[in-house]
DNA sequence: ATGGCCAATATGATTGGA
């Protein structure tokens, strides 16, 4: 089973790219983040024609995820528990039956945090406390569980091209670093760094400076495999070369390839 | 040359992104 993520920056604008990279790289299930998009406006027809499910968890005008798949979706549930006031839609999860049982998957898109002096972070951070509390609970499971998406961390400075420009950023700060490893300590395994030992891997450059021909970028796009799913991981990739098709994302895709059969 | 963007929104500056 190949599972992919890719914060397409709106699924209107990346439709064609997103046809292109489907019919080329043949994922079985896909992550989506900010498809910025109402869930009437959702592009289902067009992406159930190139054989996908798909469920959807949109808002107006930013946000939004969603999971295709080319098995059946079941108990499909929008939302991250734990905080009844918060209406952004950054978080789906879903399960598909397999040869092992359960495989469930989620697909996150975990707020940015900056400007960090504002309450956007202190927002990030009681998010990401959501997040662990809601893995703690899925482990006792003992799933292969897959939570894939844009988590707006760069784990460790190996993960990011310049790190002095990112010191007191959102999404380089101790304090965020810290709670992204109060995560993964809970047994997840970052499947990209599981599988390479390659330097200088990224998923995010921005549009501005020509920062993606001077490849300056940072890795905040992760797959993260309960210790069952990590059994069963033979593989990763970025797909960097998306970057440079026209009218790009500003994210590129990550996959992993499972030895797991839908069922 | 050390700066350069992109998407959505009642369309023209603002918000959000990272």
């Amino acid at each position: 089973m190949r599972i992919a993520t890719w914060n397409v920056n709106s699924i209107k604008q990346r439709l064609e790219s997103l046809t292109a990279w489907l019919k080329e790289r043949q994922p079985d299930l896909v992550c989506l983040q900010e498809t910025k998009c109402v869930d009437d406006a959702f592009p289902r027809l067009e992406i159930e024609a190139l054989g996908y499910n798909v469920a959807f968890h949109g808002q107006k005008s930013f946000n939004g995820v969603a999971i295709l798949s080319r098995f059946p979706l079941e108990d499909v549930t929008p939302g991250l528990p734990g905080d009844d006031t918060d209406d952004h839609a950054r978080f789906i999860e879903a399960c598909v039956s397999t040869n092992r049982g359960v495989l469930r998957i989620a697909s996150i898109y975990l707020p940015n945090g900056n400007p960090v002096e504002t309450e956007k972070y202190p927002y990030k951070l009681r998010w990401m406390d959501r997040l662990i509390k809601y893995t703690q609970e899925r482990l006792k499971l003992e799933e292969e569980l897959v939570l894939c998406g844009d988590y707006n961390v760069i784990p460790t400075p190996e993960d990011v091209h310049n790190p002095a420009a990112w010191i007191g950023d959102a999404l380089f700060k101790p304090q965020t670093r810290e709670k992204f490893r109060s995560l993964t300590a809970l047994g997840l395994t970052d499947a990209v760094r599981a599988t390479s030992d390659a330097p200088g891997l990224y998923t995010f450059w921005d549009y501005q400076a020509g920062a993606f021909q001077k490849n300056n970028g940072i890795r905040i796009d992760h797959v993260l495999l309960s210790p069952r799913a990590t059994d069963r991981l033979r593989g990763s990739g970025i797909d960097k070369h998306v970057r440079a098709w026209e009218k790009p994302s500003d994210h590129v895709p990550v996959w992993v390839d499972l030895d797991t059969e839908a069922r």
